[in-house]
DNA sequence: CTCAGATAGTTGAAGTCTCAACTTGTGGTT
DNA sequence: AACCACAAGTTGAGACTTCAACTATCTGAG
């Protein structure tokens, strides 16, 4: 395969990944600063919030978190250390394994992902959801899960990240 | 604005936003570790790579660099160290403007390009441009378009990054 | 039961990005 | 000519990520 000729892109296939590059990027980057100036926290960090408020006890292992998230076990110790002396996050041994380590959503930890969900919601609208009809909505949500089933089919440890 | 009810995501939009987040990580991991493991270089340094191979004499201002890919200037600052600790780009004083500095790929740089821009295209055929039908696709185009409208009518420094 | 191999998580060093301060040079004003 | 606001780049410190090594615990084959 890597012998063969490369198949390079036609103009509209070219000009369509660079509007999803350009879009992607602008938009990650806007929706990071937005949560950033506003309450302090990362898109990272209010995703790892996100997790913990779905779940019950708002607790969830770190092995699970890294795995939602699709980050190294190393990353999310180092963010859920950084998020627990802000007290946003408390941890606690994990009953039943006592190699384990459980994540728990404080109190302060509640109350800024409430402020916090509203900026990135109405971003998320403003930004993205609000600007094309549901008709394209769709048709993208169609590709993007193909993409996911496809580079879970092929690596399938990715397949943790796509929840439900 | 930030006074007023959230608006949150009805099914369906939550669905496609989340198929979006979720396949974009995926597939922008995927082409970094391609690159990195084939090439040794990153996305990001790739595409710089590419910006210097379409511009006359092969040469970019670092502030052409920075805009382009919306990048801070420090950013790129240390990123060309590195690729010109690496051999691939070889720094100049530019002409007519002392301040400036010119960034040229080398020869190295354009071989290592040759190669990369195989895995890179190959990348994107297989997991993301070959995985739906061209209606689909052009849909994902329309809609990441008006997100950077959108942002750059809002914020007109993003300019840079579209480019043509 | 026991031990080898896997799993959970942490640690610290090295690499990369951000941010603010700084240097140098430019261009317009007075 | 002297000044001053601004632009181009760099620098170094601090923040965040990666990577490999390490500790502790669990599990299952024998």
């Amino acid at each position: 395969m890597s012998a063969a000729e490369t198949q390079w892109l036609d103009e509209s296939q070219q000009s369509d990944w660079r509007a999803y590059i350009v879009g992607t990027t602008l938009l990650m980057d806007t929706l990071d600063r937005e949560l950033r100036q506003e309450h302090g926290v990362s898109l990272g960090e209010y995703e790892i919030l996100v997790r913990l408020s779905e779940s019950p006890e708002r607790t969830l292992r770190m092995a699970q978190i890294a795995e939602s998230m699709q980050h190294s076990r190393s990353r999310v110790t180092h963010t859920v250390s950084r998020m627990e002396k802000a007290g946003l996050i408390r941890r606690s041994a994990a009953a039943g394994d006592k190699r384990g380590v459980d994540a728990t959503m404080t109190d302060a930890g509640w109350e800024l992902l409430q402020l916090a969900a509203h900026t990135h919601v109405t971003g998320v609208r403003r930004h993205f959801v609000d600007l094309a009809d549901r008709d394209d909505f769709a048709a993208l949500g169609r590709v993007m899960n193909a993409v996911s089933d496809q580079l879970v089919a092929e690596h399938p440890d990715f397949d943790d990240i796509r929840g439900h």
